[in-house]
DNA sequence: TAGTGGTCTAGACCACTCC
DNA sequence: GAGTGGTCTAGACCACTAG
């Protein structure tokens, strides 16, 4: 049990214990609990560096290092005078310019539009297991599947086909996604997810092609985009975009994380 | 000029002066000079932690700062006892699989070829220009250009155009690529650079077709990888990576960074 | 065994911004 | 004006590993 310089006494909370991990990884854990799990919900404000500090049982600069370390990991803001609050989760990345399909079509000065096809609780179909080819576990019978496309003005340009756990999203049992769109919603709902994305290049099908007016044999963008929180997996939502319109953009260092030098 | 508790005397390094930023941005920014300009090259060992606080007229703690950061951006690495060192740049990032492709050719098992097609000191085409969309100062008229195939056992699977820019690179105007891949040469030569991809989809041309061994429409993958240091830009590469078979994995978290829980 | 990085503390000053 | 985060210091102990 480490206990450096003139160690407090008092135990103000069990955090000192179990070795072998350092104490601001175990502090931080404590509290990307609290956010993750929901207990703080985005927008809520923290408590104080000295007063957390305190509780901890640990001293200012201790403290200071795991809540700077959530705050380049994007889960708190900071602000002088004002306090630390939960960061309200953004859309994705800045990385990766793919983010929210709507936000997407609002920067180019178009109108999105979200049109239904589909939506029921079922199990997915073997196309659809074989085209998301999700963590799903085979047994999962009760999915909220949804399908439907996305316009740009009058355009058609996205076709969106999405499984959602309601394991992980019960809300998502009672939401018809007639005018919202699934994954901005989940954003909204869920905040704190991790997502994967696997891209490919592939000729649109006969089906795909006259949803997303096409020719046959176009070359389109599929992304998959599998999410999750740190628990249970969330959703898998294929999406097809069509034709050369859409590129994504993403930058790396030389580091291994994806940040720019 | 601020100067915390009893702050020394003894003038070491010009570093404490102009104001504004903060000490230990300010020697982050000399060591990255040092590192990625060339004077400590890679897997050369750095001085020690109290070495360098010292030379620098600082705190054993702010220098660790300073080098934990460096660390955690893939800049050094450090092991106790045995010191820390100029870390040889990766090929691209853990976060965006697609690497080396001798590297991603040999996951699979298979035999990576390279097959040069031509190699030239000349100014870009109009459809090269148009291609590879790049930084390129349309001025710049003598660029190394080189084009070429790569092999998956004996199958062609990437067709890559490249312009290097020999300013940065003038050792490009001696190597012939006949038997060396650019990509992975550029990596070994040129280290700590920075790269934006652009990724779409995209239907091959006749002559792609051909080069690749694919039917005419056949959906890609279009990398657009433009590579530059601090500095300067060193290369432009456009690779087409044919059908179906190739694919690209990234993972992002919430903060807008890449990096995962 | 000794060198090196990893971590922690108590105390201090500074700068920003809300009131 | 005062609360809060941002930074810095000097000193200390610990853990790992090369020799």
């Amino acid at each position: 049990m480490p206990s450096y310089g003139t160690g407090r006494k008092r135990s103000v909370e069990v955090i000192r214990n179990r070795a072998s991990e350092t104490l601001h990884a175990r502090i931080k854990k404590r509290l990307l609990d609290n956010i993750v799990g929901g207990t703080w919900k985005p927008g809520a404000q923290v408590p104080i560096e000295t007063e957390l500090a305190a509780s901890f049982g640990v001293s200012r600069m201790t403290m200071n290092k795991v809540l700077t370390q959530l705050s380049n990991e994007g889960y708190i803001t900071r602000h002088k005078k004002r306090g630390t609050f939960v960061a309200r989760p953004r859309s994705q990345s800045a990385v990766m310019e793919i983010a929210s399909i709507r936000e997407e079509v609002a920067a180019l000065g178009e109108r999105h539009r979200w049109s239904l096809l589909e939506r029921a609780v079922r199990p997915l179909g073997p196309e659809e297991r074989a085209l998301l080819n999700p963590m799903v576990d085979a047994a999962a019978d009760r999915l909220v599947v949804v399908r439907g496309v996305h316009f740009s003005g009058e355009v058609p340009f996205c076709h969106e086909t999405r499984a959602i756990n309601p394991r992980a999203c019960p809300a998502a049992l009672e939401q018809d996604f007639e005018t919202v769109e699934p994954g901005q919603w989940l954003l909204d709902t869920v905040p704190w997810i991790t997502a994967q994305h696997t891209i490919r290049a592939i000729n649109a099908s006969r089906a795909e092609a006259r949803v997303l007016a096409l020719d046959d044999g176009q070359a389109c963008l599929e992304i998959l985009r599998q999410t999750r929180t740190s628990a249970d997996w969330v959703t898998t939502a294929r999406l097809l975009y069509s034709g050369e319109a859409h590129q994504l953009v993403a930058q790396f260092g030389p580091g291994g994380r994806g940040n720019a030098p």
